[in-house]
DNA sequence: TATTGTTATACTCTATAACTATA
DNA sequence: TATAGTTATAGAGTATAACAATA
């Protein structure tokens, strides 16, 4: 059985409880558009970092995304064999891994963005016009905020 | 962390990431103050439900809160061993369990609703005025929504 | 001695399958 | 046959510890 929270009961207005579920329905909504170019959300989130263009470390990546480094690895390892990124020891410091997009791994990573956007927009159709910025704003402002870990 | 991000790196403003982190950290916050009464933000969602003061069974929580029957299993085993709530047979279905709260459950319930209302106020501040409770609002209206798959 | 990437391992969370007792 | 609760198990997902290469 799945996790369907739209159950025919009572709202929960807890806070927590309604960000976890939307966080989830949105990963779960975007997952499986996402899944004709052969990524997820995850993976999505890690090419959005690289497509900076900047010369970027996994480590870097993976503070950037607050996952751990021994994650990267594995995420890295997928996207490599996809031909989406590539990873090229360091010239300036050899313990490192510069990853970067390879032009597939850019086309993807338009492409994702594009349907990322799509999804949220239609999940976001439930609200009047301007309430789903505002909401985007909202959630900014409070990971803006300090004391973050 | 590096504070470089003005126009080249952009922050992360897709709205799943803001969304699922939002989450975690408001949930992480919640669990640190509800540890003095021993519980966290997940048993005080299960005895939420109960506080409603209606016969209720272990599925009709589970399925209320979107989580698995075997997952309420050690949920209730939990919170039954710290004298929170009791389970019952149901006389007119004894398939069932019939489980409520104790005095104990109900003032824990009270102490712990008290503790997460403070959270999430503090968790807000840094939002104006209404923006609050306009952010849970627009929660409320996208989970209210029918387009669960 | 400290750091980066890697591997192996463990832990958490949750779901699936199978069993029981009831219906 | 079907359902509620339980148990055992498995599968994600992620973190911790140890190790090699490099600084």
């Amino acid at each position: 059985m799945s996790t369907d929270s739209s159950a025919a009961t009572p709202p929960n207005d807890a806070l927590g409880y309604l960000l976890k579920h939307a966080a989830l329905r949105l990963a779960t909504l975007t997952d499986a558009s996402l899944t004709p170019l052969g990524i997820d959300s995850k993976d999505l989130g890690a090419i959005r970092v690289l497509a900076r263009r900047e010369p970027t470390s996994q480590l870097q990546v993976a503070q950037t995304l607050g996952i751990d480094r021994t994650t990267m690895v594995a995420l890295l390892d997928a996207l490599e064999r996809q031909g989406l990124v590539t990873r090229q020891p360091d010239p300036d410091d050899r313990r490192r891994n510069l990853v970067e997009l390879t032009n597939v791994g850019t086309e993807t990573y338009e492409a994702g963005e594009a349907i990322r956007k799509a999804v949220e927009a239609e999940f976001l159709t439930p609200l009047d016009q301007g309430d789903g910025e505002q909401l985007r704003d909202a959630l900014r402002a409070l990971m803006a905020a300090p004391d973050a870990h």
